[in-house]
DNA sequence: GGGAATGAAAC
DNA sequence: GTTTCATTCCC
């Protein structure tokens, strides 16, 4: 029998009930890819009231009550992402249903309900009363920008799941200045969610453990506990505890895709976005299908290789076991849920991660490296003793990188910048030749990135990050960086160049976490600088307690040094 | 309804 | 510490 959506569930641009979480106006001081986001320093006020996600109350009734929104007359400026407007009226495609929580029995007690008998019948709302969402989160309002924005063509990347982990990876690296506008927006999401529902209370429905001839799952009763709106209606969203089984487990992201959702998101914080971008991951994923990478993806079941899908669930691998396809070994995705879950919790190691237990991104060096491993060790990618690998056990000189992502847009990075170009890679050098330099300890080790570059001195002395790790702990913290960083111009460079001018104050903690690509292809070499030499160090990870935060995110290490031998590129890093 | 992310809020 | 749910839409 198939399932019935609960009402409501469904909104479409039709009906008018279409959420939108439109994003803010920009914030003043660091911008985010601002080169490719025209406009968006145009704070405006409102702009920023217009773009503002309002639910429109109803006046009490007995219709259900809906959120909706305001729909702004115009888009209004964009900002880090374009977010189309709401509801085009050409656009045909409804919008699919949310995964919106079912609509749940009103509360046993009267007393924490405003449909209590004590109020008027005519203002009582209707026993299918409707479900209060949430209001959103910073990253729920970033994320929704993101998509609808299309930073992400769908051509190049359409499924909403992997579009959330790049989300997730470029909110990672958003900087400081930019996530802090959206936790405020949240805030005020929330502000304005409690204007409008005052006693509103998020009571989230904790199951129960399955028990025989319970289907009370299935019987939500159709109802809030609220309903009812007014000064002095006090709005529960009472949760009962059903019976369902334990919550689904994660599901094991090939590495493949991890390595190509990093890309992607180092890309969008390299700036680009169109046709460039779509170049750029077309050249990344033509150059991993010809190194015989990433030539798999296993998509809802379904291993995708370049030769056509194949069902995943007819190998002989089973999900979440190691498989190797031209060459490259891949964690096969599982098939069934029961699949899902089983092999879920065997891969992902019940030393790290709980069952049940949330899977967050791991952009550790370890994890991206055991994602990426070189084409001359075609040994398991994946800790399959449920260990977590160390992250120094990565050796950055058996690795290959690719060329440039960005291929033909090189000549953006022309030092000084050419006033009549038009460049589709922003100059991170931007700033006046007659501006004096940063100075620089040249005591620094160079980038072990750097040995892979002709141009560049090779440290031989390092083949693992351990070594480097060792090494640089014998350097100092940058501490003769000059603010402002000459990065700070730069869209995709500004959080390296925000975190490298703090270092002025805070050499130990001068690096925010940013989404890292180990495959390496993110640190292509970019462009020519004819006076300046950026070398981008790798150092330090969470996992060894070198992180800045709570010792789980990873972070990269960012020094220049004005002195080391001239390289005819500068790397492309975020 | 799973999946994929992060964060708020409730347990 | 754990769990739910907020968004989005294809499968």
């Amino acid at each position: 029998m198939p399932v019935e959506r609960s009402r409501g569930s469904r909104r479409t641009c039709a009906d008018g009930n279409q959420l939108v979480w439109t994003e803010p106006s920009v914030a003043p001081g660091i911008a985010f890819a601002t080169n490719l986001t025209p406009g968006a320093f145009e704070d405006s006020k409102d702009a920023m009231s217009s773009m503002t996600t309002k639910f429109a109350v109803e006046p009490p009734s007995t219709t259900p009550i809906e959120p909706k929104i305001e729909q702004p007359a115009t888009p209004g400026p964009m900002f880090f992402f374009f977010d189309a407007p709401p509801c085009p009226p050409t656009d045909s495609k409804p919008k699919r249903a949310s995964h919106k929580r079912k609509p749940t029995p009103p509360p046993a007690s009267p007393a924490s309900s405003p449909s209590s008998p004590g109020a008027d019948a005519a203002d009582s709302p209707p026993p299918t009363a409707t479900h209060i969402p949430r209001p959103p989160n910073a990253f729920i309002l970033f994320r929704s920008s993101f998509i609808r924005g299309g930073a992400v063509p769908a051509d190049v990347e359409p499924s909403h799941s992997s579009l959330s982990a790049i989300a997730g990876l470029t909110w990672a690296a958003l900087p400081p200045p930019e996530k802090e506008m959206w936790h405020r927006k949240a805030k005020e999401e929330r502000e304005k969610h409690r204007e409008r529902f005052p006693g509103y209370a998020f009571r989230p429905r904790y199951r129960v453990a399955p028990s025989s001839g319970s289907d009370a799952d299935g019987e939500d009763g159709g109802g809030e506990g609220g309903g009812g709106f007014g000064e002095s209606c006090a709005i529960q969203q009472q949760q009962t505890a059903v019976a369902k089984p334990r919550r689904r487990q994660q599901r094991e992201v090939a590495p493949a895709d991890r390595i190509r959702q990093a890309h992607i998101a180092s890309l969008l914080l390299l700036g680009l976005k169109g046709p460039a971008l779509n170049e750029a991951i077309a050249k990344f994923d033509q150059e991993r299908k010809e190194r015989g990478e990433g030539g798999v993806e296993v998509r809802f079941g379904v291993v995708e290789t370049p030769e056509g899908r194949v069902e995943a669930g007819d190998a002989k691998c089973g999900g979440g076991v190691e498989c190797e396809r031209e060459g490259s070994p891949v964690v096969r995705r599982c098939t069934s849920k029961s699949e899902k879950r089983r092999t879920s919790s065997k891969t992902e190691g019940s030393k790290t991660l709980k069952e049940g237990k949330r899977r967050r991104i791991d952009t550790s060096p370890a994890s991206l490296a055991a994602a990426s491993p070189p084409p001359s060790s075609p040994s398991t990618p994946t800790d399959t003793e449920g260990e977590t690998m160390s992250p120094f056990a990565f050796d950055f000189d058996s690795l290959s990188i690719p060329s440039t992502p960005i291929g033909d847009f090189t000549a953006s990075f022309e030092w000084p910048p050419s006033s009549t170009s038009s460049p589709a890679c922003f100059s991170p050098f931007d700033i006046p030749p007659s501006s004096p330099h940063p100075s620089f300890d040249s005591s620094y080790p160079p980038s072990p990135a750097l040995s892979h570059s002709s141009a560049s001195p090779s440290p031989s002395s390092w083949s693992s990050l351990e070594d480097l790790s060792n090494s640089l702990t014998a350097y100092p913290a940058p501490r003769t960086m000059s603010a402002p960083s000459p990065l700070s111009a730069c869209s995709s460079m500004s959080s390296i160049g925000g975190d490298l001018s703090s270092a002025l104050t805070s050499p130990t903690e001068c690096i925010n976490p940013l989404a890292v690509d180990l495959s390496l292809s993110s640190m292509s070499m970019c462009g020519s600088f004819s006076e300046l030499d950026l070398q981008l160090g790798f150092a330090a990870f969470g996992d060894m307690g070198m992180g800045i935060d709570d010792g789980s995110a990873p972070y990269l290490t960012g020094y220049m040094d004005m002195e080391a031998p001239q390289v005819d590129a500068g790397i492309v890093a975020w």
